[in-house]
DNA sequence: ATAGATAGTTAGCATTGCTAACCGATATTC
DNA sequence: GAATATCGGTTAGCAATGCTAACTATCTAT
């Protein structure tokens, strides 16, 4: 299967590095589809992402959000207007611009975040269960290259 | 704020597996995120994914097909419904027993997948290039271990 | 023959992400 | 200082996707 060697040999792992495309985007697909069930706590998985980096990056404008999660403007619009509605977030008028919409998150999502950390986590850390020790530490470097990758506009 | 109740502390990584879970569910959000806009070439992302399944098991039935992609029956009653009009995929009754439907892909479904593998892969082939080759290296096993993860029915 | 299980379908809902068009606020330009 | 352009966000509406509930047709077992 795969030779934990490393370095040596770049794209000629099993197949090369488009089979390796491939079958990442197809469990990428099949795991966000389970995710995406799990996301309960009283917040859908969008929100929950959202939320994580409100939390992360602190006050930031509508806008920034929308790019820092990779969805567009009117998508971001939503998903803020239904965290605030659920008390899970504060917004702020800029008071420079008042054109801009400044997001924080409330004291309630803080705890919702804390306490939860929502079953969309927790479901992967119990099939982390079903891996040998060197497999979560090879998966939690892959995640590094992921979030490299999905953080990346393009 | 984690203490790792999992079994043992392998790698202790950088905030251990929590964390890694955590992240990683982000990481495959976004990616799906972005893999879902191009997903062009005629076919959606789900009529991709199944087609590949099909493409690779040869003729199987609707559930066993639903089960391969972890969805709901109903959904893969539609997906296969919407391949098939597209001219992707074939219907072949069970002549043993004429609930289920079989089915494999067509010629047609062939060379679409043969000739473009799709932009899905394209698009993650093209982001490794910005990666080096161990890196590509240790996403290439970690594309093991999560397809196990994504294959597990639970 | 009849009751129950099984394979797939139909119907309808919710989530999510997009684009197009729009509004108000700010910046620019003459 | 008024006209214009740009910018941040919103509204409206569409399409894809996945689900559950309920139904049909078929097969299996009694």
């Amino acid at each position: 299967m795969f030779t934990a060697q490393g370095p040596a040999e770049p794209g000629a792992g099993a197949g090369g590095e488009a089979s390796v495309a491939s079958r990442l985007g197809m469990s990428v697909m099949r795991l966000e589809r389970k995710l995406r069930q799990r996301s309960a706590g009283g917040v859908t998985a969008s929100q929950y992402a959202a939320l994580v980096t409100i939390s992360k990056k602190g006050e930031l404008t509508l806008g920034e959000l929308a790019a820092a999660e990779g969805v567009a403007p009117p998508s971001m619009t939503r998903i803020a207007a239904n965290l605030e509605q659920a008390g899970l977030l504060e917004r702020r008028p800029d008071p420079l611009d008042r054109r801009v919409a400044r997001v924080a998150i409330s004291e309630k999502g803080a705890e919702l975040l804390a306490e939860a950390r929502n079953l969309r986590a927790l479901y992967l850390s119990e099939r982390f269960a079903e891996l040998g020790a060197e497999e979560v530490e090879v998966l939690g470097q892959a995640t590094e290259l992921l979030n490299r990758l999905a953080c990346d506009p393009r």
